[in-house]
DNA sequence: GTTAATTAATTACTGTCGCGAACAAATCTT
DNA sequence: AAGATTTGTTCGCGACAGTAATTAATTAAC
């Protein structure tokens, strides 16, 4: 049952064609507009190294389509022809960015360009059953799609805090909200219309996934993992989710359940995980484990294990030994870790987010030490360790821009049916 | 319904143009008569999904410069107009492939289409220095590209077991060579001229990398991995080593150092390593770790370990308790790097090299439960496990694939010069 | 205040790429 | 022997990008 299995089954990719080109360059314009922020055809050019009547016909297209409006320049300045700049319109393609908590769901209109065009907030419904509760976002989502069907795309994004199939979207567990093997992906472009245009179609686009995963994309465009070739990005709070930026591309969110970077063992004596299996990283590097490691009971109330946390740290800033020690211990378990992830990743950058911040910026020493200890090569001992810079947004920013991806890759599909 | 199937590509800097395309299309015939083996017209139409004219044209470009032939059509039997078929020309391109081995090099001639031209070994000089001994490589390297200078395309490919860079072919560690930060990438490329089309330039590309790296080159491009979306491949016989085939791309040989899975932390109160580390994976599943497991002592010569291993496992197939159990234990220790590994990457497929195919055909019980038990998928839970096909060539293999990918990309610029 | 320099956008022209339709070729079927 | 079937080639078309000349708008220099 070894060799030569039948034929390669897999069809090769098909070849690109002038309509490919054409299509990949408009969405390279929008993208870098999007991205970058205002700019004026020169730059354009200058960027995509394309040449300049190619740039004016694409960005033509794309301020026909209601994506982009030219401003007259500002204040010229340098000297030369002045150049209007192009810029995005927040209202030409909007998302609905959710994030599932476990009080309640929170979701922000955010529009082309990254602007954050406005906030809600619901709590759960506390009787309610899993049905009743995706019901309950799929009207929230409606009413607030319905507000803005003027706009050539909208989309959907959903952060999930658990383990979440990437292709489809399929909750397979949700701890905090205590949703199992639920279809969400599929619940909410059927509830919404998904991809259907005209009959009842609200929004063109839904994609469900791990909150981790969104969290590396935000910070990887617009974060402190931009401009990185290969971005590790650690997230903890319950937990330690992550998420890997390869080349610009999610490593995991495409296909099956990768970034479950929590649950690789790294002590077979250690202690039971939630997932059921035993010396999962997570037991040693979230926000219980530095309460175990400090002595300090776990708190019944889950809202209240931020402050306990806060507390700790606070404690160990203040050099209390108890708390001092339980700081290095958890931070040698993160860099163990993370020098595991580096040896078979070898990231160029890592960033921190959730608690994992405050944690290595109190006590980098520990975590850098292992690294230094374990890395084979100056880049692996030294790759630079941030904090992450969208702590409170990250996962709605990394919704939002994940669920834009399917204008910015082909923005002519969304605006030829107009 | 079919929404989130978006694939993310984030980057933006180089626009493609109408000169990209062509380049692009003229790789893919190629590479498609390269890894599918001879064709017609109209299979490679049917493949690429390109107009029937645009093939012709291209294969005219491919034929006329050397690195494909048109032959008679083998007897007809179907219908219709008789298609002659287009196949590789195995002289038009060709790598040096090289293995570094304890004992000595051996060199492969392996030409377009993965076809072995011919081989060679020569032993090292016991008294050489590194420098000599690079020396020597390139000195026999020199030889072997000289008889082959009517090719349009030549490289060398190396594979080299320990921790390469893959950017740059630098040899951190070379531990059964002895060798210690060697810039054999760069030593060879002078030694042989790389790029210097012209003058003295016997080859126009070289490369060095892990040889686990390339083993998955291999196992992916022609072996148990072809058709893997994500695929893993673990080898081991000392030490572990693994690589990564992410949709066509290899994740550890394009920067840094990644892809060295064995040395990930599996148990802080584990043995120490020989990159001076505790609890590394392999030192729980290589064949010393099976030997310890077994009691059997360590034999002083590194030859005969593998005839000591074998007998271990002949020993667990006759069923003898100790080696049962020994086998088990690193069964199991396989098992659980794997669930990580599993955890963090999610591929679709995991190929295993050296022993640990003839471990695993033995056993794989043990390690098919570890991942049932912390598996958080279908997907994950039943990831197929193969033995690698490519046993005996796969770093030959895989660094010839690899050395051959600068011409698979851009035929044209290496047709073009002449 | 006029002129030169600088930078930018538009326009027209040219060459290339891939597509599709029509036609030609080679074999099989009836 | 005529039609059916499959394949390869040719040629016109549209789309795209590159180049160069032209026009436009501003600053710097005299």
């Amino acid at each position: 049952m070894a060799s030569q299995s039948s034929r390669p089954a897999l069809k090769s990719s098909p070849a690109p064609t002038t309509a490919d080109l054409r299509r990949d360059n408009l969405g390279r314009v929008l993208r870098l507009v999007h991205e970058d922020g205002a700019m004026t055809r020169a730059a354009i050019t200058e960027r995509l190294g394309l040449a300049r009547g190619t740039v004016g016909v694409l960005l033509d297209m794309l301020v026909r389509g209601g994506l982009l409006v030219e401003r007259s320049p500002e204040l010229p300045g340098t000297r030369g022809r002045p150049s209007p700049v192009f810029d995005t319109v927040p209202t030409g393609a909007t998302v609905l960015a959710v994030d599932l908590a476990v009080e309640g769901f929170r979701l922000a209109v955010v529009g082309l360009g990254g602007r954050v065009l406005s906030r809600h907030e619901w709590p759960w419904d506390p009787a309610a059953s899993t049905e009743q509760s995706v019901a309950t976002l799929v009207e929230r989502l409606r009413g607030a799609a319905r507000r803005r069907t003027a706009a050539p795309y909208q989309a959907v994004g959903v952060a999930c805090w658990g383990i979440v199939r990437g292709r489809d979207g399929f909750v397979h567990l949700a701890p905090n909200l205590g949703w199992r093997d639920v279809a969400l992906g599929a619940l909410l472009s059927d509830g919404l219309g998904a991809g259907r245009a005209g009959a009842g179609g609200l929004v063109q686009h839904v994609v469900v996934a791990n909150d981790a995963d969104l969290g590396a994309v935000a910070e990887y465009r617009r974060g402190a993992g931009a401009g990185a070739r290969r971005l590790l990005y650690v997230h903890s709070d319950v937990g330690v989710g992550g998420g890997i930026v390869h080349e610009g591309t999610v490593l995991g969110a495409s296909g099956g359940y990768a970034g479950e970077i929590g649950h690789m063992t790294v002590d077979p004596r250690g202690v039971r995980c939630r997932c059921g299996a035993v010396g999962c990283w997570e037991t040693e590097v979230d926000e219980r484990a530095l309460l175990r490691a400090a002595g300090v009971p776990d708190p019944p109330e889950p809202a209240s294990l931020a402050g306990a946390v806060a507390g700790v740290l606070e404690d160990a800033r203040a050099g209390r030994p108890a708390a001092v020690e339980a700081v290095r211990i958890v931070s040698t378990a993160l860099g163990t870790g993370l020098a595991s992830l580096v040896h078979i990743l070898g990231p160029d950058r890592i960033v921190l987010g959730g608690y994992l911040a405050d944690l290595y910026a109190l006590s980098p020493v520990p975590t850098r030490r292992v690294l230094q200890e374990r890395g084979f090569s100056a880049e692996a001992r030294d790759v630079p360790i941030l904090p992450a810079s969208r702590r409170a947004d990250a996962s709605f920013l990394g919704a939002a821009e994940y669920a834009l991806e399917p204008l910015l890759s082909d923005p002519a599909a969304v605006l030829r049916p107009r």
